[in-house]
RNA sequence: CGGGGUGUAGCGUAGCCCGGUUAUCGCGCCUGCUUUGGGAGCAGGAGGUCGCAGGUUCGAAUCCUGCCACCCCGACCA
């Protein structure tokens, strides 16, 4: 585990600021929490997004978007919505500023109030549905499979970077079925979508599971939810998917003609992924060294440094690294070669480790001599000198090779934090002493999960959707349990 | 919103308690030479509304008052 990985405090502050902050990730815009998101971080994002959206329209999504601001009057009709969102939303009150009569600034107009006050999207549920009410009349609208990429904003009283910030970078979508099954159908899909992308390409293993009542999304009646384990034994959810069923539907008025001509209302699912995908990068496979990205999702997944003393060097050497880089891109692979002179090679092996590329391949006089290069790997360390006839067949096995010793690892961690318990003082004893996900009984009522969450703090992360089905009794109450659900500490 | 803390160069800081020359040091930045296979060395140089506004004083980074911002802890949460 990185050493500078703690859950809270100075130390996870200190690992951020050195480790994403000098990597170029993002920095801390210091406005209400809000994060600058830096080209190489945003590089990673776009990544993110490109094998996401291929996923979304494989599965048949199409992109739309929709407005930012929100009528007030629109986040009433839902009820539970409502009591989620209401008390972390911005409001806009106002569309105008004015200079000062004494000119000495400029302040809010208080002649231009708003009739009705705008919200700055929490979440887009409800001026979707008030959309889709104008687009579906018939069973052959639907389904209505629409996915937007957008920002939201939510005003949390405390905010984390990447985990946890007032304005943060998303996919949302939002369908509209005709019937129950194919709407939970829908959701269970998306919920694979996201575990499939977080396990293949993010490297994270993820456990899918049903949040409980109360852990449910504002307005669903089921939340599929994929939670991972993060290096410091805490749980984090890095992606959920809703069943709705007709609430917003009702709520929006939003009906279909069936095929028997009646009336009836459409049934909705929601799902979304966040830029927190990031933070669960960051913390699942970062060493003391800075990222280490997987292959699948590193925008550069090779960087060729040079080393040389003058010109007639770095002449031959640019000469075997334009090469390999033409070689390694026929077969497909992101190559840099950095020929900076403005830096040292040994500033650049360090600044490509902080920034996680997964290969690196020096290339020096000495190598130009023996036709051989050296292949460096970010995950394990490691440097091995290759000949020139090898490299590019080594080169993409690697990539391969990375990828899955990242899973690997990160499942092999989640193995080892990841206990099963019996009753009530066990399960404090492995919560105190090691963390990660427990496994336990628990009554299925929300006055014994709200019991151990004050207790412990720690909290039902899902009930899973595996096989491992074996009755028991609750560990605090006594009373029975189908089936032992994940409890852990969470972001 | 409650509790604690911090604001000094791009970043990190000393100085503040006990007021007194030109505000300290490191990193980074610029110039030159030597360097270049794991964050180079030497020499020279640039860069400051000491968070803001008042007040006390011959004199304020330092003392007093008010304000602002940020960080940490709690409640809230993708």
């Amino acid at each position: 585990m990185a050493k500078n990985l703690t859950t809270r405090g100075e130390d996870y502050s200190k690992w951020y600021n050195e480790l994403v902050i000098k990597a170029d990730l993002a920095e801390n815009s210091g406005v209400r929490g809000c994060m600058v998101i830096k080209p190489y971080g945003f590089a990673i994002w776009e990544k993110i997004q490109a094998e996401l959206d291929r996923m979304f329209k494989e599965t048949g999504h199409q992109n739309a978007y929709f407005p930012l601001f929100i009528p007030k009057s629109y986040f009433s009709k839902e009820a539970s919505h409502v009591d989620g969102f209401a008390k972390e939303c911005a409001v806009v009150t106002h569309y105008r500023l004015k200079n000062t009569n004494d000119g000495s600034g400029i302040v809010v107009d208080p002649d231009a109030k708003l009739e009705e006050e705008l919200i700055v999207r929490p979440t887009s549920e409800t001026i979707i549905w008030d959309t889709y009410r104008k687009w579906i009349q018939s069973y052959r609208d639907l389904p209505l499979l629409i996915n937007q990429w957008a920002n939201v904003v939510r005003w949390e009283m405390r905010t984390r970077l990447f985990l946890r910030t007032a304005e943060f970078l998303w996919q949302e979508g939002h369908t509209a079925h005709a019937t129950e099954e194919e709407a939970i159908a829908e959701a269970e899909q998306m919920m694979n979508v996201y575990a499939d992308f977080v396990e293949n390409y993010m490297a994270i293993p993820v456990i899918k599971g049903l949040k409980t009542e109360s852990e449910r999304f504002a307005g669903a009646l089921e939340t599929y939810c994929i939670e991972a384990l993060m290096q410091d034994g805490k749980a984090l959810q890095a992606g959920t998917s809703h069943f709705l069923g007709q609430n917003f539907a009702k709520a929006f008025d939003v009906k279909f003609a069936n095929k028997e001509g009646k009336q009836d209302y459409v049934w909705a699912t929601s799902w979304g992924v966040s830029t927190r995908l990031m933070g669960a990068l960051i913390m699942t496979h970062s060493d003391d060294n800075g990222l280490v990205l997987p292959p699948n999702l590193a925008p550069d997944q090779v960087v060729i440094v040079p080393i040389y003393r003058n010109d007639e060097q770095f002449n031959a050497v640019s000469e075997v690294a334009n090469n390999l880089m033409k070689e390694l891109r026929a077969k497909g692979i992101r190559v840099k070669f950095d020929n900076r002179d403005t830096h040292k090679p040994g500033w650049k092996f360090n600044e490509y480790e902080l920034k996680g590329v997964p290969v690196r391949i020096a290339i020096g006089p000495k190598d130009v001599e023996n036709g051989t290069v050296e292949v460096a790997r970010r995950d394990t360390l490691t440097k091995e000198i290759m000949s020139n006839d090898t490299v590019v067949d080594s080169v993409v096995g690697l990539m391969d090779e990375i990828q899955k010793n990242l899973f690997k690892k990160a499942r092999d961690h989640r193995a080892e934090h990841t206990s099963s318990v019996d009753s009530y003082d066990e399960f404090k004893e492995v919560l105190e002493s090691k963390g990660g996900f427990v496994l336990a009984h628990w009554d299925g009522t929300a006055a014994t999960e709200e019991q151990i969450k004050n207790e412990t703090k720690a909290t039902i992360r899902c009930i899973p959707l595996d096989d491992d089905n074996e009755a028991g009794t609750c560990m605090v109450t006594g009373k029975p349990s189908k089936r032992k659900v994940l409890f852990a500490k969470a972001y």
